[in-house]
DNA sequence: CGGAACTTCTGGAACGTTCCAGAAGTGCGC
DNA sequence: GCGCACTTCTGGAACGTTCCAGAAGTTCCG
């Protein structure tokens, strides 16, 4: 057998010949025009299936500028808060007749702004961030070359960048509000987190707490060892853990350690990943619409491409979802 | 400020004028050709850099027909196991100049196809496919267009198609060996899995078991409430688990009703994802060597891409991490 | 000093599309 | 039977590269 490669694809003027037209009319009628005849049409694309045409979409993009690829950033492919916005984005990508090209990044913080250049390069026509890894001149020099919206990441807006987010103060009050409603006074927050996304969460924790009138509760704590023995042990009735992961990790602890959870402490987490229906219990968390976050992004992308210029900054409202653990 | 896409992107041409060469003379410079003087080619490098120049891949891929971009199809984002492989194949595509465009199916079989197709329009050099929900006929016709190797899934040779896996066989008797070596006699199997990765485990697992003089205690159960109770109470003191969410499954059921594990009964998993690292007790289960899957895989495009014809079948060693749970 | 052999550079064609200006062909009113 | 509008179709240029054939310019040797 010749290799696979041997015979090369048809071309525009492969269908315009075997059709007797020209290689014009045929990428018209390949494209729906109006001005093709009703028969040729039908003849044209009788041919093209015939011969088993498929348009190259890299003339097409070097041709129009534009190709309809769309590059999403993400830290690494195993935290499954990252990998399900990816989802979302990818599935509201498709929906618009965009393809979604991944980068991520591995944990290495370095490598990310190398493959932002490659996605670029490779000429997306728009760039969705989901990771908090990438620098911020990254991303806007990046901006100057095709659009950036910044998903899932509570960070102080950049000039020129579009966001969506949940919120994450209201989140955190929704949880608050909660453990207060059952009963809880004694409620700690666990969380390692300098990031953008992590403080929100944690003064959401604080200012929800005081509205609660439990100021004088507020106590938090890093997600180790020594620090969840000692919040084990002293009264703490109620965990709120920054996410889902570090919810888990307090969970295993608390269990490890004889507690029963909820009974002896309750445990909440936050961005509703498969590992807080997998856990057990399974974790009361805060869910965000990533869907519609999805959805908005490419949006927004799509927005810009038409030509907005003014910034748009999207909050969606978080959802408490009540599991077994709180 | 004007938008972001008001100022074209400098081209050959553009870094040529400014530099007083020809088109081709820059082209040349910058791919590093050796007939370039010394002299020239350090001032090409500067004036493309101070006009921010960057070749443009897709006029590239038009003219050499080959884009250096790599296809791998996956079944979903959330499966670990399978971000885990593309992960891996991510990372040595890059090593090899090869940027990776993902796509998946997120459950729904029909899908794939049509994303295959959309991988195959982009113009990708080779397809990198990590799901076994690809029909082979589709995989059959993409290969007409660009060599195709499956990974991490054991199947039915496809001719024309290469693969790499690892040997699940042998795999099943590292852990039935295992939990033999530990003065286990009663294990079982559970399985919910008649595609090919399973199969093989289950009859890898018969077989070890037979070999190990165990013939009349293999059982097979599905991974569903009714069986694993039966499991939990008719004294089985081993389970070994088709993957790792099946086995966390078990382990997790087998805690609520108030076994112990290991010491009431012990559990293994299979593919060695977060998911086995996460669990508690952790779960013993075998690794596959998703690096090395990844470096083959990527290294048998190439040889395709240089014109090897004959099918090549790598299969890897698998190895057993053995964990608290067995 | 003529020309062979290098080195260094150049212009044009090509890749497969899209798009534009315009060429045929058709129908119609007068 | 002529002009006009409308429909249907066409050829060429363009997108930004790479690659080839070959043009200058330089060196070297007899």
């Amino acid at each position: 057998m010749p290799p696979a490669s041997s015979r090369p694809r048809p071309t525009l003027l492969d269908v315009a010949a075997a059709a007797g037209v020209s290689k014009s009319l045929v990428s018209l009628a390949l494209r729906g025009d109006a001005g093709v005849s009703e028969r040729t049409r039908e003849r044209i694309l009788v041919v093209a299936d015939q011969l088993g045409y498929r348009p190259s979409l890299t003339a097409r993009t070097l041709k129009q500028g534009r190709s309809m690829l769309l590059g999403a950033v993400i830290s690494s492919l195993d935290n499954p808060y990252h990998t399900e916005i990816v989802a979302a984005v990818e599935q509201a990508a498709e929906a618009a007749g965009f393809s979604v090209v991944l980068a991520h990044g591995s944990r290495e913080r370095g490598r990310l702004a190398g493959r932002v250049q490659q996605l670029l390069d490779l000429g997306v026509d728009g760039l969705v961030v989901v990771s908090s890894w990438v620098p911020e001149e990254v991303l806007v020099t990046a901006a100057r070359r095709a659009p950036v919206v910044m998903v899932g990441r509570t960070a102080t807006p950049v000039a020129g960048i579009d966001s969506v987010n949940n919120d994450d103060e209201q989140g955190a009050a929704l949880v608050v509000d909660h453990l207060v409603a059952s009963g809880h006074r004694r409620i700690a927050h666990v969380t390692s987190s300098t990031r953008p996304a992590g403080i929100a969460r944690r003064s959401g924790y604080e200012a929800a707490m005081r509205a609660a009138g439990l100021g004088a509760e507020v106590r938090v704590v890093r997600p180790e060892p020594a620090a969840l023995d000692a919040l084990v042990q002293d009264g703490t009735t109620a965990v709120f853990a920054r996410n889902d992961v570090e919810a888990v990790d307090v969970l295993d602890h608390a269990l490890d350690v004889g507690r029963r959870v909820p009974a002896d402490l309750a445990v909440v987490g936050y961005d509703d990943t498969m590992l807080a229906r997998r856990a057990r219990p399974a974790l009361t968390t805060v869910q965000q619409q990533r869907d519609v976050m999805g959805t908005r992004a490419v949006a927004l992308l799509r927005e810009r491409l038409d030509g907005r210029t003014d910034d748009v900054h999207e909050v969606l409202e978080p959802r408490l979802v009540v599991r077994a653990s709180a």
